[in-house]
DNA sequence: ATTAAAATATTCAAGCTTGAAATAGTTTCG
DNA sequence: CGAAACTATTTCAAGCTTGAATATTTTAAT
């Protein structure tokens, strides 16, 4: 309740076709990641989120600092903690201590969280290449196009590090 | 742990293409769907999924049962339970008895409840305006075509009535 | 050096979400 | 009729998510 509100004004044609586009990405996007989470949780018993985290692990060569990890996945910090406290108890992650600064640690994944997620991966490409299969190289470079631009316009406004 | 985990086969360029396109798509989403829930929060004390059923039941004209709700929206049935209970306390929509079927109720918005989603919306739709604002006419028709597309080529796959 | 400010991570309450189980009502059909 | 199947909804445990509050450590300013 503490900002201004500007009062919306009277909705033109071209903002009723931003509102369309808007429903129908967010729809699009929806209809395919709640496939993934329920295939995750079916056939991996894995979640997103863990899947996201782990991702960023895996690329990172010397670990990541909490606070990477939710810049990274734009999440909050507090959302990490939990997450990777379930990895690490599950054997996939662990926390080290880093030398010069005792407010942070580096999270890792262990061995087994590298193998583990190796499969996820392979699995989890399959699945969006089955779930994206009607869409021909074309399809794929046509939408990338768009997106790319809308980003672009996006990243203008909100912002958004990285 | 229940399906065939068929062997995800080497991953083709095609299919690094699609992955590629879907980390974009769910990039591209979030990054709006993030704005607009901190928006609702800050701004209108509200959130998207409350916005969401208020938006369902406003288009419709007598009510819609609990059933109807989460079908539209693609969530579950207890979820929307938990939604109208609140909405409902906040007297922004109430329970109304079927005649013929005592199982179900429909649920309506209150004189109130319409008030409030209408001014909503407007501001929903002005906040859109304005972080899609970088797309003219001819981005948004491209777009709409492109995801018109992938929708319709998604609902093949994942089973979606409606 | 002392203090203030900034950075890092955790804890917590409130709310969303799911799928499974439980309740209760309705329909089918033998 | 009465059992079985089906439908509508609610309850629940587990997990995700946020933003605020807290604790701890580090850095910067005087």
């Amino acid at each position: 309740m503490s900002r201004s509100l500007k009062a919306a004004t009277a909705s033109s044609p071209i903002s009723k076709e931003r509102l369309r586009l808007w429903l129908k990405l967010l729809k699009t996007s929806s209809l395919v990641e709640d496939e993934i989470r329920r295939r995750l949780r079916r056939d991996l018993n894995s979640t997103l989120p863990r899947f996201d985290v782990m991702s960023a692990l895996a690329r990172s060569q010397d670990g990541l600092k909490m606070s990477e990890i939710s810049k990274r996945l734009r999440v909050s910090n507090g959302n990490i903690t939990g997450i990777v406290d379930k990895l690490t108890e599950e054997g996939l992650a662990l926390r080290v201590a880093v030398p010069g600064d005792r407010r942070a640690s580096l999270v890792c994944l262990t061995p087994k969280g590298r193998t583990v997620f190796a499969q996820h991966a392979e699995i989890h490409e399959s699945w969006i290449d089955e779930i994206l299969g009607g869409l021909n190289a074309d399809d794929i470079e046509g939408m990338i196009r768009r997106l790319d631009h809308l980003t672009l316009k996006l990243e203008e406004k909100v912002s958004d590090g990285q």
